[in-house]
DNA sequence: CGCTTGCTCTACCACTTGGTAGATATTATC
DNA sequence: GATAATATCTACCAAGTGGTAGAGCAAGCG
């Protein structure tokens, strides 16, 4: 693996775990095993740096939604399109961590990304659900944007501080370990609070 | 006001703006309107000045939401309490922005916090749920718990990032402001999932 | 008055920060 | 083998960090 993609893969797992302020240059270098001049060869400077740990995410979004999405269109499962959105973030925490982290330390430019990358996806899912909802299949007093960031932060947020809800949320012998157990309700309230007894 | 209460006030306010990390106790001193050892006068670490934030809040959660869960408790309205829990970030977003900080800096920390302050009230929920269950008001698929915390994170996370959401949950004339909209698809959302026919 | 208590300040400290200059290797190209 | 491009280093810098020492000063009290 290259030395550029071991600085991303440390940067990332850094900001994600102290933040960007909460991270120095110094401690990525020491974590890949190199001096600083040479961390600050392959990126200019600590923002630079931090401009590629989240352009790769965004990559890495742009390359694995896509399919996932059409594939629950074609379907016409609208909740399906809401778990292939929580998966991306339930798959690697440090992804829902650092977003996080830049929609507290950062809300304008983060909304730059969101416009970008986000809202396309989800003014899909508003066609879907408008359709539905004149076919009786989705409740009539959806907000379907809403709904969509709702779920969305449900996944983000309770992804990202899973470490802390061991003691509210403990593991359970028959309803499974606690971020089953998160998960579970997630899907579980999605949906009933998205179809009609006619769509479920 | 007196000067402590008032560096308490400042701090408060950057700490949730831009971290812990992020904010630098000359920056607290230059708000407040006074030179750096006045306020370690004070506060005598960076980080007994943030425990002391903490506290704060904790105190005003502990002052305010018992009378409002009790009450809710009282009219067997099980929404009403989540509407309770979630109205105390939504007052001030300051407080969700710390909160979702601290669950992001410092899991371990929070999680006792949240033993202490949160947990007593998540159980009395789970037992209004579970008897309400029993006469089948509540959706027996219904995880207390898990679903006390999604609602909790729906209302966090969304009060703290509002400001990124203009793009995509935009004001709108019939729907209302970015915060309305938001706000009234958590409530809309937390009820549908949790009441069957019978008990909405 | 003299003395204490509470508060605010100036001056300073050792240390870390992000970043640069420039010498030195390592590798590929002709 | 000479040369050029790429990569890594040592040594350094100015600015900022959290924190301390201790002087000055006002108010209250005997």
């Amino acid at each position: 693996m290259h030395v550029r993609t071991r600085i991303l893969t440390h940067a990332t797992r850094l900001f994600a775990e102290r933040g960007y302020d909460g991270t120095s240059v110094q401690q990525i270098a020491d974590a890949v095993g190199i001096r600083k001049p040479s961390l600050l060869y392959y990126f200019k400077s600590k923002d630079e740096l931090r401009e590629n740990v989240i352009g790769e995410m965004l990559a890495h979004w742009n390359a694995v939604l896509p399919s996932l999405l059409l594939k629950a269109q074609r379907e016409e499962r609208f909740d399906a399109t809401m778990e292939a959105l929580s998966e991306f973030f339930i798959e690697d925490p440090d992804r829902a961590r650092i977003l996080l982290r830049e929609a507290l330390d950062r809300p304008k430019q983060l909304e730059t990304l969101l416009r970008e990358f986000v809202r396309p996806w989800i003014d899909v899912l508003r066609e879907q659900l408008e359709r539905a909802k004149r076919r009786g299949l989705v409740r009539g007093d959806v907000d379907p944007e809403a709904y969509a960031i709702q779920v969305i932060s449900m996944a983000v947020s309770g992804t990202a501080v899973v470490d802390s809800l061991q003691t509210i949320l403990p593991d359970d012998p028959v309803r499974g370990t606690t971020r089953q157990r998160h998960v579970r309700e997630l899907v579980r309230m999605a949906r009933a609070s998205l179809y009609t007894e006619a769509g479920s």
